[in-house]
DNA sequence: TTGTACGCGTTATCAC
DNA sequence: GTGATAACGCGTACAA
């Protein structure tokens, strides 16, 4: 494996050039410069990322932390980031943390060693004390997910709204008895914590108070909304409709309704979360949120590109607007 | 940012030390053994990765190249690699080429430089002549995807079978008219190549032959599925029956046949690839090819720890079956 | 404009 | 059992 030593005795010039040359760096004359490059490119000369790292040079690599890659709206947001990160010249390194905090701390090592420049974070598993320590070693920009006392940039959609705009078109759909799931464990500081605020909002305006027995935590899957749907249909009362935090569990119900002869929207109204591909594949078509994706990772990009490039910490919370889009589900 | 230097000035001892107790190196006294842990963790000290690989230690790490993460098919498999290397101890560093050549090159050079111990490569973009080298760096396990010359232990499905038995279904069922989409060129040596056999081989085997407008190439997506449908309508001749070459084509085949009064399965029958979760969502469900995506990846990640402990290569080549789901579209 | 020499943090090879 | 020390490949003062 060829070092820069080697490009240097290639080209009969001393280490230093070569690296100048590497860095783009003034004053080489032209000549040499040329001798340089061809020896490079005669040995198939790749700088070492490690060594460089080692002493403490930029790596132009990103890395984008997901609890999920399964999950479609990762999937795509971490390739919307991928898109735009590559369009200003950094790579992106994707890591699933699997909704583990020791994965998480991993992740963040690789910031700490300088294996990534930057990072951007759409979930969070570990307390904001532990992940605090990491921005000393470089930007971490939050992506739509944030913890109360999390003091970094953070990029987000108005979660908040969303959950809203969804609870009250249930409402003024003439719905009274409107279920919940969420991703988190619908606690005061945690994940889906805005989403929470919008559903209990909504309903507390509309007069109408939580029932405990109809707020389902800790789904995700399609496989989750089946469960769902079988646990609403053991209740002697349940719900008649439901806001659901993501179009797979969306899918997952209506399934599993169409399974038993539950009608959608009749019976049952649902609503999704993201607009993903499967709301417009199902039927009854989805209604459901719809999260600027793309925007979300361009920004997110953007904004940790920004952090990089001026010492000082950017404090920016920028928010991208949601929408409520609908179909036959409601 | 603490290093093994100032381990070792807190605990009084000497680096070499130090590493020793990191490294887990038998004979050392067990006192002072624990004086190290506690000053490790008094510090917060974790090692640099940078270092080590410069030094040229291993970094229980593995990459794996996907083309597109927003494919099902790969977050899922990307999912099942990274559950079994966790077991195995080992990091996964995902990374997407975007099906571009230099991006994929980017990525092997991580081997090139240690940045992972090894490689597995989801899909091949380059030639196998500039791939080659970079096994001398470390092991390279092919999944689901090969080169006719290419040199090294491949995971993979039995595509032209899963082609054929797809395309076999169809002739069954009596359709002599059956339409074909690749993610490729159908190209001799390419991508797909191994389904394009299969199909042709059907076909063959009940004395039709091919139709080259019939053959939708570079297809990956629904909305690549529902141009194919826009095509199909816009011949004379179309066929009554398609290969898709996954559900996503599949999914959107269907959902612009709907739009257009054109019946699945009378009119148009239609088989997917992957048993995704969409194929059991979508109406009619999806007859479709299972893979077992979980397998593959387990067995990805077990040949490449196999190959990456002794140091010759062990050139394996696992087949892994694929199986015929019948349902509703054919 | 170019070259020499040192240090980044770690591990392996020697000595002791 | 333990400690000095020399690499690993690179970038940058400093000198020339």
């Amino acid at each position: 494996m060829p070092t820069i030593s080697d490009v240097a005795k290639l080209s009969g010039l001393s280490k230093a050039t070569v690296s100048r040359v590497i860095n783009n760096h003034p004053y080489i004359a032209k000549e040499k410069r040329e001798r340089v490059e061809q020896a490079m490119k005669e040995l198939g000369y790749v700088p070492n990322p490690s060594a460089r790292r080692l002493r403490g040079s930029l790596t132009n690599t990103i890395g984008v932390i997901v609890p999920r890659i399964v999950n479609p709206f990762f999937s795509y947001l971490v390739h919307s980031i991928e898109q735009s990160a590559y369009k200003n010249n950094y790579q992106v390194l994707m890591f699933q943390s699997n909704e583990k905090k020791d994965k998480e701390l991993y992740f963040l090592n690789l910031l700490k060693n300088r294996q990534v420049d930057g990072l951007i974070m759409t979930s969070i598993e570990n307390d904001w004390d532990v992940i605090q320590p990491y921005t000393e070693f470089g930007p971490i920009v939050l992506c739509n997910e944030y913890l109360t006392h999390s003091k970094a940039p953070i990029v987000r959609l108005d979660q908040a709204k969303a959950a809203y705009i969804g609870t009250k078109h249930l409402i003024d759909k003439g719905h009274t008895k409107i279920g919940y799931c969420t991703g988190g464990l619908f606690a005061e500081d945690g994940k889906d914590k805005d989403r929470n605020h919008g559903y209990q909002q909504a309903l507390s305006e509309a007069g109408l108070s939580i029932h405990t027995n109809w707020i389902f935590i800790n789904k995700h899957t399609i496989d989750d909304g089946k469960k769902v749907m079988r646990q609403m249909l053991a209740m002697d009362d349940r719900p008649t409709a439901i806001f659901t935090g993501s179009d797979e569990i969306a899918a997952g119900v209506i399934m599993e309704a169409k399974e038993n002869g539950v009608r959608v929207p009749e019976d049952l109204a649902v609503i999704g979360f993201d607009d993903q591909p499967v709301a417009e594949i199902i039927e009854p078509k989805l209604t459901t949120i719809r999260q600027p994706v793309d925007e979300l990772g361009e920004k997110s990009v953007e904004q940790l590109i920004a952090s990089m490039n001026s010492k000082e910490t950017v404090l920016k919370n920028i928010e991208l607007p949601v929408e409520l889009l609908v179909r036959k589900s409601t």
